[in-house]
DNA sequence: TTGAAAGCGCTAACAG
DNA sequence: CTGTTAGCGCTTTCAA
């Protein structure tokens, strides 16, 4: 910064003037300045930057996983939107453990990001206290917690479930199964989904937990053994879409006619279950615009529109298709 | 850290010596200063601390895109790898788009990373340019380009095109069509897929292109037009497994029995290659394994190893399932 | 509109 | 093993 402020013959103010509010210099002041930049090749250092002024211009975003999830939408609708706005995203996974996730948000905290996302809720109590000591903008995401840190861009995984016991109970389905994770999401569209059907008199689903994040086998091992176990059955909600593929296509392996034999329900919406043959019946849910979403609250919190900790829900949305 | 140091008892230094060198300490010391730590709360201010040291402990990951990717695979192997050694992740996304790339490495490089991985080779040469000026450790990843800046792991795109060409001569596909993106590395495995089938005296095959990132709806509308057009064919290779998912679905949608009547081959080997019905040729790269060596690589860089630029190919495999 | 001085919170020498 | 002294490269007052 030194060598640009000697070759354009003016202080070291003026230069970071020209980066950072080029407005408040005389324009051949600017053109002398940013031809100085560009000749040395000069890169600000951020760093100094942020522990001389007040804000980082990081936003930290905090994931269960990002391979092969639903997540990875939402990490590009976080960052297209923060990009543009000057923003860098600090990224990290927990992979549903608690311990990671601490370690996790101590070391993001200690980059001082102006502000930060996450998916649903810390893991444990001492992560939430202190992500609340940060003192930062925080927008919690995929969930409607009851008791937020801040704000919050989500639907109610219990209505996702709710939806498609409806669904299934106006369909005529009675013999009912249920496959899910073991994350607090998945369990709550579960509690939706057989508060729903116990309302509707019908017997309580068995339900099978597989592991977090579910991929394509798990699903296609659960409805084996929903298959196979002898007992008969009409549908299956499987919590995520990857589940509900899994087995879809363990169902066309085994000859096993959807929906006429068994019906299947998936969760999310993915690219994927509109293309699958039959098409898969799910719950709608932008990824990318609860990324989207989220970056604007946190873009306005950090420029300190007083607006008090928002509640976004997106709701859920059935999408009926050739499964059920 | 002033906090911290008065209620143990101790100087700035010495509580800064806790945090980072534990062993320089008396273990006596050393339990005071943790204990205040603790009772205050206090998080460490990393950015000061990169400030004042060299080392930012962050490493930059910039992608093409990473929902509903491959390359999502690549970032969790970074990062798994990275957070257990301690660093951060600053992550971007290019969109395949050069304008975009220049301003994600400029404000990368404006927080100093201490290393940084890309995906293939800088869209522009003044983006290569200010990596190669950046003097870090830089590894490129998914193609083994001639000139790479600095550390490559990777493999030939174009062996993966040879190696299914071969495949679809020795099962005795003549009539063969090619449908890939627009990046450099579907064209790589494109040319390669292409010279390998002319020198065993095989028919240029014709090409559709489409945008990348590819989706599963691309690779259904490109298997519509060639079957649509009238022209008799036996094989097509798409360049990802998306696409080849959506082929593979439409075939099924239309009745078209593969591989007895179309011979269908992907690349990546996705998850859901093995689960599809028929299960699906493809070409596996482990996404995963591509990140955590590139993690390896870079963390023996910063950590002062001397070891020259590495070159690492992990080759490539073909895996005949079903479909071909 | 521009500049001079004073830090931001920490670590790297060096000395004790 | 511990402390003192200088900065790291910027942005923020404040004054000119």
């Amino acid at each position: 910064m030194e060598d640009v402020a000697r070759l354009a013959g003016v202080s070291l103010v003026t230069v970071s003037r020209v980066l950072n509010t080029p407005d408040a210099v005389t324009p051949a002041t600017r053109q002398a300045v940013m031809a100085a930049v560009r000749r040395i090749g000069y890169v600000p250092n951020l760093t100094a930057g942020a522990l001389a002024g007040s804000r980082s211009r990081i936003i930290a975003a905090i994931v269960p996983t990002i391979a092969n999830s639903i997540f990875a939408d939402t990490i590009q609708g976080l960052s297209d939107r923060l990009e543009g706005a000057g923003y860098t995203i600090l990224l990290g996974q927990t992979g549903y453990d608690a311990q990671r996730e601490k370690a996790l948000v101590t070391a993001m905290l200690g980059r001082r990001p102006d502000a930060l996302m996450l998916v649903g809720a810390p893991l444990s109590a001492a992560t939430g206290r202190m992500l609340t000591a940060a003192g930062i903008p925080i927008v919690q995401t995929w969930e409607m917690m009851r008791r937020p840190i801040d704000h919050v861009v989500g639907f109610s995984n219990a209505a996702a479930g709710r939806v498609v016991a409806e669904h299934f109970v106006a369909r005529g389905y009675r013999r009912i199964r249920f496959v899910g994770g073991a994350d607090a999401r998945s369990k709550a569209r579960r509690e939706g989904f057989e508060a729903t059907l116990a309302a509707a008199g019908v017997a309580p689903p068995p339900a099978i937990t597989v592991p977090s994040p579910g991929m394509v086998a798990h699903g296609r091992d659960a409805v084996s053994r929903i298959l196979d176990d002898g007992q008969p059955v009409d549908a299956v909600f499987l919590s995520t879409d990857v589940l509900a593929i899994g087995a879809l296509l363990e169902c066309q392996r085994r000859g096993v006619t959807v929906p006429q034999r068994l019906a299947i329900a998936g969760f999310g919406d993915q690219d994927l279950a509109r293309e699958m043959v039959p098409p898969l019946t799910t719950v709608r849910i932008s990824g990318l615009e609860i990324g989207s979403r989220a970056a604007d609250l946190l873009l306005a919190a950090v420029a300190g529109k007083p607006s008090g900790a928002q509640r976004i829900d997106l709701g859920v949305q059935l999408i009926a298709r050739a499964t059920t």
